[in-house]
DNA sequence: GCAATACTTAACCAAATGGTTAAGTATCAA
DNA sequence: TTGATACTTAACCATTTGGTTAAGTATTGC
């Protein structure tokens, strides 16, 4: 079945749909940190986040350099900065329903207020 | 082993995390469609595609009403400001590492210029 | 009503994912 | 050199994923 290889965009995705992998990354936003000391927050078991972390690095999310016995982690933000480009491109959709909220609130607000209660059926989004 | 349920983000990171899905976020974005007009540029069977609709559905990216028997799908952009949100708190990383790499050419353009053939085993980075 | 259209659902399969335990490797410390 | 420390790798397992084909369900048009 072959997935991504050489789609890094989605090997990027894969590794943060992932709530430990982003713990990781949370952690490692604070500083750079040994594999124990990445591991020490969890229940699961030191293999286990040792894949976690080799998931990451494929990824590119995160760079290890050997330091005697320990391996030190850095985050590496490149990929996360190609998310941020991509989801870039969908920003006026969400901006698009803010606006049209706010422009509605503009005109309810402003000319016929007295229509407000009449109508206050509206597209009722108050979960902003 | 019970993933995600109740874990919005990794939905969505999950549903972005496929090429086929994001073509047709991507397709989405230029105005709503048809399943059958979504399928079409892809060489897969119809039910697949369908799987791929039903996973950006679950992930809230997608909303789809029944006219008569098409259904038209809309884009949902919600979760993707979720992600846009993650993603905001990992910018400063990015930035800094873009910071320190016109800190070092300026350094190294600069003053001791002679140095860079000696010791450029440095940080060899040249995939940026 | 009957057939075509536009899907969805079911059943199946191979591969990937996320976990486990057990064993291996490299380094430090005594 | 021997043992502890800090991992990684291997082997295994259950579940999920992404595809298939075949069958089912609405809806429209004749």
């Amino acid at each position: 079945m072959v997935k991504y290889q050489d789609d890094p965009l989605s090997s990027t995705f894969a590794a943060l749909a992932d709530p430990t992998r982003r713990a990781i990354l949370a952690r490692l936003a604070l500083g750079d940190a040994t594999v124990s000391e990445l591991a020490a927050p969890f229940e699961m078991s030191l293999p286990a986040v040792s894949k976690h972390l080799g998931v990451l690095e494929d990824a590119g999310l995160l760079s290890r350099e050997k330091a005697g016995r320990v391996r030190r982690c850095n985050l590496e933000a490149a990929p996360i900065k190609q998310v941020a480009d991509w989801v870039s491109h969908y920003r006026r959709f969400w901006e698009a329903q803010l606006d049209s909220l706010a422009r509605y609130l503009d005109e309810t607000a402003g000319a016929d207020r007295q229509q407000q209660e009449e109508e206050n059926h509206g597209r009722g989004r108050d979960d902003d």
